[in-house]
DNA sequence: CTTGACCCTTACAGCACTGTAAGGGTTTAG
DNA sequence: CTAAACCCTTACAGTGCTGTAAGGGTCAAG
């Protein structure tokens, strides 16, 4: 499968996905002239990319995540280190949302002191 | 006042004090050399802009909110079109933490898959 | 006068993507 | 064979700050 194909049927961007083999997190075969070549396993590899992504992750956390999904097993050894990754990812996010949550009051407060003019 | 002495009643850095400017946020009259000088009453206005920051503002749209809150008093005429702008910014910000709730679903998912291998 | 502390402008770097463009091969259908 | 449709690489643009560095004036104290 080329690279146009592996597009359509993911709807992530040709840009993307070669953006995503330079993180490391593809590595298709290249044809005789050049063209990548995906399996088509990689549009799962690739939906999963875009659920981690979803989730806030970094291209760079992906890849350290992406072993621990690839492949038909769920799950396997690494894991007990990916674990921090994923504490760590969920202390991220709830700090964001602390900070956010925090914003949103501010701006509460000043929208109050302008309606009450 | 010139810029290092605002830098440190503020806690902002000259850096960002000068990107201020450039934003439209502060307009310092200069000296016969060159150098910003600053009224008192500029540290304030600084608090502010940290302030509506920290509410999550970009500058640009400080910079809108800015004339309503400047001042000895709190609000003035611009303000009808600027609760528009508070509005808009609190629909962003729940945006963001709907994002984010969301994010955290899929980790805590993630999660869950792991633990229970 | 000299030195150190300050100030000025311009501009590049970095984050984490994402788009777009330039310049140039490959493949495939007509 | 030719042209359209694809693919390749390299690289710059833009977002929204923020730091840092280069190259060069200004000011105050000794």
């Amino acid at each position: 499968m080329k690279i146009g194909e592996l597009a359509k049927r993911t709807g992530v961007s040709i840009r993307m996905l070669r953006y995503y083999e330079e993180a490391g997190l593809l590595k298709p075969k290249r044809s005789a002239s050049g063209y990548r070549d995906y399996v088509p396993n990689e549009v799962r590899t690739v939906e999963r990319i875009k659920l981690l992504g979803s989730a806030g992750m970094t291209l760079a956390t992906i890849q350290q995540f992406l072993p621990c999904v690839r492949g038909e097993e769920p799950v396997f050894e690494p894991c007990d280190e990916l674990r921090n990754v994923l504490h760590e990812q969920i202390r991220l996010t709830d700090q964001k949302a602390a900070k956010l949550a925090q914003s949103r009051a501010i701006l509460e407060r000043f929208l109050c002191d302008i309606e009450r003019r």
